[in-house]
DNA sequence: CGTGCCCTTGAGTACAATCAACGTTCGTGG
DNA sequence: CCACGAACGTTGATTGTACTCAAGGGCACG
């Protein structure tokens, strides 16, 4: 749970005590395969689940095949915490590379509302992140047109990750083929392995075997338009 | 607050105490025009609006001017309740017809995850089901075309209206123009009128003048590959 | 060394954007 | 009462981004 609480860290303070209440909350640690469906939209759900290794998306899936990632999910990020109070999810959360996950009950969490308000509202605001992730998703596939969605994701994946030191030299692991990719940002392959080359050409970001190397951050990040406002990444008052 | 209250008894039991609460929570009434920017992305709050009348939109702004529609707030929704955790918010919150909201001070929430975790529990819930329309959104936006986001829209507010009481005979009041209501579906205004026109050939449905005509419910609900689950209509188990 | 997965490329198509103009309605003021 | 302007809706012509269909290439793995 180091990376979870890592992350909480930064952008909350953290008693000894409540990082305690955290760290006994897991009562198990289970792994997944790549491309594992773990937690299918409709099962009801007695648990919720920390990453502690690798990707996770959640997505939706439509009668045509077809499916829309609607977000990606960290190390150190819940991949489901939602699923506590909806008790049913609205989509599959899935494995988008091998992963280690930490299952967390529900009890626990009615036990944590009762007995932890602060943590409570650490947590409700998580959950109100991911929200605001979804949002910005909405506008990046509502109105920008591929090549910036695409540099908007990795934009956005840079600063997560950097969150919790898996940035290094100026480039990070992202485990997704070009249908994956495609599936995050409302794009067909062909599509993606087009856009992939202008962003090359761009001398902006390389993309290749599952990993991102930033070539010129001002660059990627002027035609993404990125602004990380919507990550609340300052240090939060509460 | 009672369209508020009846929204929450649709999915929740409510003890009359938990009702005098939140009644009790209301510190002011406040009224909006149309097109009125009643909170603004990055402002700093210390108190969330329950909408009591009238329709709200959350939207975020691009450089070029567009802006992305992310959600829209109906009566009995809360407009900004994710402001309590997040504090300033990454998106503006705008009537988009005169309307009417109700004042609930942070403070109060504070002392609500004190004292009423049910309470806390279903107001989460809350923000999680905003986080649920969010992602139907992302996949409308990214997956479906311009014909189908639209009818799924029309779905959506019918069946959140329907639980207010705000549907009759098959009709039902939505006050915007096409180009709003292109803002919602990631399309020009030019051509949120040619969709229109189709929607209306085809006999699904009528929209003009501010008010939706459902013609046949299931073509509508056919055109959009409409599944209600998403919104989580039935009685919450807790 | 064949099979499968992923990436790449080309050709043709389509959905939606852009640009431009005109129509309708309605409120305001001369 | 009519002229005017503003906001909104409608239509046509053109362009372009992204999709579809189809085929081939690289590489890992059994």
């Amino acid at each position: 749970m180091d990376v979870h609480i890592r992350k909480l860290r930064a952008r909350f303070e953290l008693s000894t005590e409540e990082e305690r209440f955290i760290r006994d909350s897991v009562t198990e640690i289970r792994d997944h395969a790549a491309d594992e469906t773990f937690v299918r939209a409709g099962e009801e759900l007695s648990q919720s689940r920390v990453l502690l290794s690798g990707f996770v998306g959640r997505h939706k899936d439509l009668p045509s095949g077809t499916r829309q990632i609607t977000e990606l999910s960290l190390p150190g990020d819940w991949t489901d915490l939602h699923g506590f109070t909806l008790k049913r999810l609205d989509h599959n959360v899935a494995a988008l590379s091998p992963c280690r996950v930490a299952l967390v009950p529900h009890s626990r969490l009615e036990l944590m509302m009762r007995e932890h308000p602060r943590l409570t509202r650490i947590y409700w605001f998580g959950t109100n992140l991911d929200a605001a992730i979804h949002r910005e998703w909405e506008l990046c596939l509502g109105r920008r047109p591929g090549i910036s969605r695409m540099a908007h994701l990795f934009c956005e994946t840079f600063v997560r990750l950097d969150l919790v030191g898996l940035v290094q030299d100026d480039g990070y692991d992202l485990p997704l083929n070009q249908t994956e990719l495609g599936e995050c940002l409302g794009l067909t392959a062909v599509h993606v392995n087009r856009t992939l080359q202008q962003l090359r050409e761009s001398g902006a970001i390389d993309f290749r075997g599952g990993r991102v190397m930033i070539r010129d951050m001002k660059a990627l990040t002027s035609i993404a338009e990125f602004d990380p406002t919507y990550l609340y990444l300052g240090r939060q008052s509460f």
